[in-house]
DNA sequence: CTTCTAACA
DNA sequence: TGTTAGCA
């Protein structure tokens, strides 16, 4: 298996913000939300992954539906959940 | 690059 | 309610 893992934290701020075509603020104000977790480099920099640029999509989706901040973090709040749960049964069925 | 604050829509 | 500009 090629260890491509779309979890891995590679973009600067600068740059996850060019690719989703919005401004750095934005970004930083939807991790202060708690709409978004990006990870911390030893210095203190975020690192977004390109899974995270595909949750930030999804958070402007769910806005174009007319959900504001707080609707959107517990929508993706209960996804998170039950994307855990589901990963759960799965593992279940494996071993089980 | 970071955070915070104040003004604006 | 969310974005933007400016400061430190």
């Amino acid at each position: 298996m090629s260890e491509v893992k779309s979890t891995r934290p590679v973009y600067g701020i600068a740059v996850a913000a060019e690719l989703v075509e919005l401004p750095e603020a934005t970004l930083r104000l939807y991790e202060r939300r708690g709409l978004l977790v990006p990870f911390r480099s030893p210095g203190g920099t975020r690192r977004y992954s390109d899974d995270d640029l595909v949750r930030v999509r999804r958070v402007e989706r769910l806005r174009e539906a007319g959900v504001n901040l707080v609707g959107i973090r517990r929508v993706l709040h209960l996804e998170d959940e039950n994307g855990r749960l589901r990963q759960e049964l799965d593992d279940a069925d494996q071993t089980g």
